[in-house]
DNA sequence: GATAAATACGATAAAATTTATCGTATTTAT
DNA sequence: ATAAATACGATAAATTTTATCGTATTTATC
């Protein structure tokens, strides 16, 4: 029931591999997928997402490739999972309030449950996750 | 990425439905399903698991029902979801380790995220949650 | 200028998971 | 005996996630 997509374990792996890496140089799509047996489309997306929202960001061309480009440790992992999965919510009506459920009792007990990991997930860091 | 499923959800329907009621009183499924509308047969098989988990009772047969069995206050919401979903992991990785990616780096920034998740379910009680 | 290697990205297919239904068995008060 | 309730395995439907495909764009190098 609580899950972390492809999607961002494979932009975890493709941090932590570039963060072992010298600051100028750039790393490929294709070197990451072949090194960690991961299709290179999908890994490509995650890339290009972390690259539109300014954490690594992209070279294009031959020669091209990714690098770090923001502080890891200015990133909580709530921004970092809300950066590549959307609005966080253990339940939709935490957002949007398309309830089905007619004199639904359990809004408030879910808005806790939400509260409290997001609380958690703010407190912790891309760089304490994947120093 | 993070999800209440709807077992989960039925769950605490009926826990916060049957707290609002007389300690002795039974509850029916049909009951419940009536009044959120919800499907009965799904949410009788949520109250069949908390009372094979001993949170709840049940009792058969014409007048039958269900009422609280546990002292919700001893019940944190990590053993809460784990009894109604096994054990709780952001990637299954955390539990066996079959593992498909060879030379993974992220196996422990991962320990690390659901190590904090667990922590963080294991302070709230079903009570809190409820009430 | 042509070519090759890289990123960018929308559309769609495949796979997996979740949600719901069906059918039947069992229990028990009336 | 019957009716109303829980119990539960099997399977179908729906949804979501994961992966692939195809094409466009960018740019260093020859």
């Amino acid at each position: 029931m609580l899950k972390i997509t492809r999607k961002v374990e494979y932009a975890l792996i493709a941090l932590k591999h570039m963060q072992t890496k010298e600051d100028e140089s750039l790393t490929t799509a294709k070197e990451i997928a072949y090194q960690y047996n991961v299709p290179q489309q999908l890994l490509a997306k995650s890339l290009q997402q972390m690259s539109k929202n300014h954490i690594i960001e992209a070279t294009k061309g031959i020669n091209g490739g990714y690098r770090i480009k923001a502080n890891l440790n200015g990133i909580s992992l709530k921004d970092f999972f809300e950066k590549l999965e959307g609005p966080l919510g253990v339940m939709d009506c935490y957002f949007d309030s398309e309830c089905q459920i007619s004199g639904c009792n359990v809004k408030a007990p879910i808005e806790r449950i939400n509260d409290n990991i997001r609380k958690m997930l703010s407190t912790m860091t891309l760089e304490e996750v994947t120093q």
